[in-house]
DNA sequence: GTGGTCTAGACCACG
DNA sequence: GTGGTCTAGACCACT
């Protein structure tokens, strides 16, 4: 479902966070879909069930999810807004492929990457500012 | 020197370590040069002494750093090996500098991409192996 | 018939009892009146039929209705003692229909009216015991 | 602190969480003042630690409080616009120990003058759409 | 059997 | 010592 890392410092609830949020605007996840139970899912990326509750309920009160006691927990109509198309989507995993081949081949680790990501995300938004 | 995101839920002391040694990657940081004192480099990014210090000392164990009493802090020779050359690493940018426009107009936050980075990482690596 | 607050916090079957109860004290339920069915009240309010038989059941057990096999349910006679007159209740709900007004044009929200009443209602109750 | 019915059915958190807000409110927590420590109000509330952190991280997104790790919790500057004025608060602090002395006089119970509140908020709010 | 609340208690990041 | 994350496990509301 969402594959966690555990070493890398970041939260595990955030890493299902994101991972969610990130299979539903890929499209992997549907409006009216129903997702793992809050026990389902822990048993199966490996962690608490109320580490999973807290992050079903987080992506409720972001209007992703439908947590309805009794019976379940749904990706929202509303979501639908979030779901990349397609021709949104490819070009950019496209780069980001190509990007992986060559910082592999220069010998960066995938925390380098993110980090010098994160470096020029943050110059472009303050350049644009 | 080196920008810290409080809501990222990474370490502050992992986001400083990934961001100096990123700095060095790119040759921001050349080798001999001094960093900031522990105290001036907590004041500029606004955390605790104790924590600037437990990032030098472990980049020291590394190897990227080293901490000469009463000099003060410095980018060691064997750094060297880390730097990417600039045929190596202006390639990786300018393409995440593409990576970034799109994400940004596909109305993408940073985390999320960084997600989609991950998974892809993880994707192309299962595969080779 | 009753409104719920799905969103309040407070348990369904409880905010079903207290309607009820509320209901049949300002009369709007009168001794030997018939209430709907239990399917049909869970129609109404849009909860599974047993929550609204468990309210029944607790209400029948308080004395205030009947439940009569093959007939329906019943608000009881003796419930007559718990109507309260109309020169009790109105003078109450137009001091209320006052404090809401004011509470609106403060910004205060329903959650946090009750609140105040509630702390307000037990220092009263302290202070005169 | 806060006083907690542990027999409403309102979940424990939701009122801490409302006591709080209603304090704000009423001016008796003031902006930049500390609360008291997680452990410390739990102590006090006779509740778990985790549910005060809980309760704390809402008010923080809710923009009310200030959680600095290692420091403490703090109002925020911004939760002023909050507070209510002293002639905003006092008539419907007036109003309700009115309303609280008639029905206590009637014989009601505070879940009842709740209920009725809650139904005349919501017939007013209805009328006025 | 589903989600929701709560407890007890461990370990971590940070000041 | 402060807040933050996470686990294990109990009990409850609801379908």
């Amino acid at each position: 479902m969402v594959q966690l890392d555990r070493y890398s410092g970041v939260p595990v609830y955030l890493q299902l966070e994101e991972g969610i949020r990130l299979r539903i605007q890929r499209g992997e996840l549907t409006p009216g879909q129903s997702l793992p139970t809050v026990r389902r899912m822990a048993d199966e990326v490996g962690v608490n069930p109320n580490t999973v509750a807290r992050v079903y309920r987080e992506l409720q009160r972001e209007g992703l999810l439908r947590l309805e006691r009794g019976l379940g927990t749904f990706v929202t109509e509303s979501a639908a807004e979030r779901v990349l198309a397609p021709e949104e989507i490819e070009p950019i995993e496209k780069l980001c492929r190509e990007v992986i081949a060559l910082s592999r081949r220069a010998g960066m680790a995938l925390a380098e990457l993110g980090r010098l990501l994160e470096a020029l995300w943050k110059e472009d938004r303050d350049e644009s500012s």
